[in-house]
DNA sequence: GGAGCGACATAAGCGTCCGTGATGGCGAGT
DNA sequence: ACTCGCCATCACGGACGCTTATGTCGCTCC
């Protein structure tokens, strides 16, 4: 199970074909082909069918176990990196679309900065891989529990802001005159599915914890990241949308109700790679300076 | 940055030594310098002192990155090996000591069962790598809440079991009378630091969310596994303890106070490899299925 | 239905890299 | 100062991996 081989092997999967992926790599066909046999005959089983070119099951499996490794040897390489580069001048921040507020925004430095918009699970592999300096990311979470982020490589979290979380409804909708929803009352309610802009569903679905038979159906998908868009589909009635209270206030038509149990709340957070390196100045240490203040 | 150099990596520095290692993993002992010195070459940075060899601060970065590496590969091999592999007749099970309780234990398979009692972090590990085929384990989180475990690879967990906290105490502790304790009444007070037998301390100080000046010092370190022993010790007046509220009671001379705030309990996980063959029959689906119900 | 073509498999050749054994340098203990 | 233990370096032999070339299979086109 040479990391070599299974780049190959994901590059072949992606790209469905052998011969693509060994353009892709700057291999010939013929040494593609032998590294996914060298695989194959390594494991003891089938890994891909030929024509068409596609995972086996237990293909799928390697799938996941090799992502998650080629990924951690990137990000091993970069942490290694940051002891001998030169320091930084400028800052390269990632950052999913919730995570950007005036407050946030406010402490980036004057100059010097590129902001990399990312999808939630994205930031932290960016922030370990060294794309970027720092991340923010923003999720939902039991007060004063950290965000559940994977583990691609030891990067160190402090919560930056955190807000309460609201339903979006529309004004005439019966619930709207609440002055708190559970999330018990809204099980059989149709939901936006917007993972980009709105808080995953999913998450949500993993606190309830009920069987799959029931809840949180999906309607309209919206993979735009627009939180003002989503509370505008919610006011005309496609799906109910959870935002944090601020972002979910303002817009003709729709009403935010704060919900109440489960007690979550909407935090974002700072990632930086972890056992930093005593970067008492820089960007990076200027940045989460002032967000801390 | 080869599995084999890093494999070569931990044990020269687990052992503190290249000649060492070399004996230890059949190479000779001019290997084990040149794999070593490809990898700080590769890498542009010195990764041990010679004697005596130790790792350096980059050093010791790669350590984190190698442990996880290997440890991912191993997982990642032992999930492929369960494709091929003979079902299983007996049942290997990996459990943390407060995780086994009269009624995970009634849940075992009758015969052909293997328990090996492991501390709660090496829980997910032993799942992983194939030693288990389930895993149970215990700790805290928020009500419907996750455990937060080191995802080494894809595993399923389900809640088998779920208790109020208790904090124990001397019978004459001033606070022994409450009919309920908060975390932040009890932050000066002296804890007993059990990391196998009670409750982890520092999952307490990640919640609790205070920095490291105040709040929950160690007092006596206890490092057995049994929790009356553990009572006992608080209600000697050694400093507190937290356990699950059961565990907690029915020792002379201790007071078992249950925690109010934050809103913490005590869980016990089953674990299981994800994305499991369909094995709807075998030890592990008896076992799994006796827990749930 | 056969020829042609695209795509993966297999075979042979060759260079490179890896591990061995021998030797050298260096520090610590006697 | 000598010696021993330990790591670094060197030179060599073999194995492994990549390339070129060729084989085989399946699909498509006429």
């Amino acid at each position: 199970m040479d990391p070599h081989l299974l780049r190959t092997y994901v590059t072949v999967v992606r790209l469905a074909s052998f011969s693509e992926a060994a353009r892709d790599l700057g291999y010939t066909q013929s040494a593609v082909s032998q590294h996914i046999a060298a695989l194959e005959s390594d494991l003891g089983l089938p890994l891909l069918t030929r024509r068409p070119v596609a995972p086996t099951p237990a293909g799928e499996r390697l799938l996941e176990h090799a992502g998650a490794l080629l990924l951690r040897l990137d990000a091993a390489r970069a942490d290694l990196e940051r002891f001998t580069a030169a320091p930084r001048t400028t800052l390269d921040v990632a950052a999913s679309p919730l995570a950007l507020t005036a407050r946030t925004v406010a402490a980036l430095p004057a100059t010097g900065v590129t902001l990399h918009a990312l999808p939630r699970e994205r930031v932290p592999v960016a922030v370990a891989t060294g794309e970027a300096d720092a991340g923010l990311v923003d999720g939902i979470a039991a007060p004063s529990d950290p965000l559940r982020l994977p583990d691609v490589a030891p990067l160190s979290a402090t919560a930056v802001a955190e807000e309460p979380l609201a339903v979006v409804l529309p004004d005439h909708h019966p619930l709207a005159g609440r002055p708190g929803l559970r999330l018990d009352d809204l099980v059989d309610a149709r939901w936006l599915d917007a993972p980009a802009a709105g808080v995953p569903l999913d998450r949500l679905r993993a606190v309830h914890g009920g069987p799959a038979g029931r809840g949180f159906r999906p309607g309209l998908r919206y993979d735009g990241t627009d939180t003002r868009t989503l509370a505008v589909l919610a006011a005309a009635g496609r799906g109910l949308a959870l935002l944090p209270l601020s972002a979910a206030q303002g817009v003709p038509g729709a009403t935010a109700v704060s919900l109440v149990a489960p007690r979550l709340v909407h935090r974002t957070e700072l990632l930086v790679p972890a056992g930093a390196h005593p970067e008492a100045t820089g960007p990076v240490a200027e940045f989460a300076g002032r967000l801390k203040r």
